[in-house]
DNA sequence: GGTGAACTGTTCAAAACCGAACAATTTTTC
DNA sequence: GAAAAATTGTTCGGTTTTGAACAGTTCACC
């Protein structure tokens, strides 16, 4: 990508995301994005069609920055596919979130969270419909699939707005014992 | 100017200066201060004649910015023509230098102290010359102008090496005395 | 003192950005 | 509920930045 899209991309998620952390989504002007970021009207407009598809391009770069391999103290650290057990998928993902990569906290913990965790949601339960074992657990045979990724990203999803909600006092192991201990009925963590 | 050439022009400030704090001039290359500043190479040098040149205007805005009217916590101070007395034009000068404008002060504590110090000089020598009861003083009859406002450029600059040197312990408002002090020999800081 | 690597400073077409306008829509204010 | 103000989304000519080259110079190493 060339460099000026680049920078002129990062200066509108800079903007954007502090903005986010102060006041409500829909109380954010174009304008005032444009102003934060230093940028002409007209660009923000060639990079993004409104300010809707803004907030969709954001939630994307954070969920798959997660998702996906990253730079850790400089070095790579593994893909959660290649994670040897869906428990450490679960504590690779907390272990991402309590390191407040990109300033995610702040998004997930300010007034504009239902908009993060919903899209956090979405996008888990996607992943998991597209690999079923992803995060484990046993599906009962009369379920149908759906049901059960909508079930495991929501119970995942729940689990961090309680874990934001207490203040992130429980270490991500211990958050994710209690999360295999929810859905196996007991702890199976070690799997 | 240009929003472009502005946000062009601050980078390649920030990284000279992010630069010049940590190594000497002379062995600071284009190509750092170009991936630091995150430019093309074309770039720099559509701002920039040459590294000395970007020293040179590095240097002539920081003492402009210091010399001129700038903003101060919202509030516009005087620009030190409109000060009432030469002495509170020195404690304005040393009162800029305290709060780090521009971190003006990581310039002049580094290696490359020497650069600053010497355009400090001579700008104030000029500015001397061309306002010579700026900071007042009695000059004795048989000395020529201009080694009178050498010699007091070189006094007021020697103050800041030795007040540097010395951690900055002293207010602004007691090395003012210091330096009327040793101009008039008695202590006349309050004409 | 010779060789390779790094650095300097220049060129140019392509791409991105600017800014200032504009009509259309929404929100605020009275 | 009408007028005023703010916001949205688009347009376009002009400017700046880009990136990738290039020859010429300096530097480091042997």
């Amino acid at each position: 990508m060339d460099r000026r899209q680049r920078k002129t991309r990062e200066a509108i998620f800079n903007a954007f995301t502090e903005l986010l952390s102060k006041k409500h989504y829909s109380q954010i002007t174009v304008g005032e994005i444009i102003e934060k970021a230093d940028i002409g009207r007209a660009t923000f407009y060639s990079h993004f069609e409104t300010k809707d598809f803004l907030l969709k391009e954001l939630c994307e770069e954070l969920f798959c920055h997660i998702f996906d391999a990253t730079e850790d103290g400089g070095e790579k650290h593994r893909h959660i596919f290649a994670c040897d057990a869906p428990s450490s998928v679960v504590l690779h993902l907390l272990q991402h979130l309590q390191k407040n990569d990109n300033n995610i906290l702040d998004l997930l913990g300010c007034e504009n969270n239902e908009l993060f965790l919903r899209y956090f949601k979405e996008n888990l339960k996607e992943l998991i419909n597209s690999h079923p074992h992803l995060l484990g657990g046993k599906k009962p045979r009369e379920i149908p699939d759906d049901y059960w990724s909508n079930h495991i990203s929501a119970t995942f999803v729940e689990m961090i707005r309680w874990w934001l909600h207490n203040g992130m006092k429980e270490s991500p192991q211990t958050l994710t014992n209690y999360f295999y201990a929810a859905i196996y009925g007991e702890d199976k963590s070690n799997n």
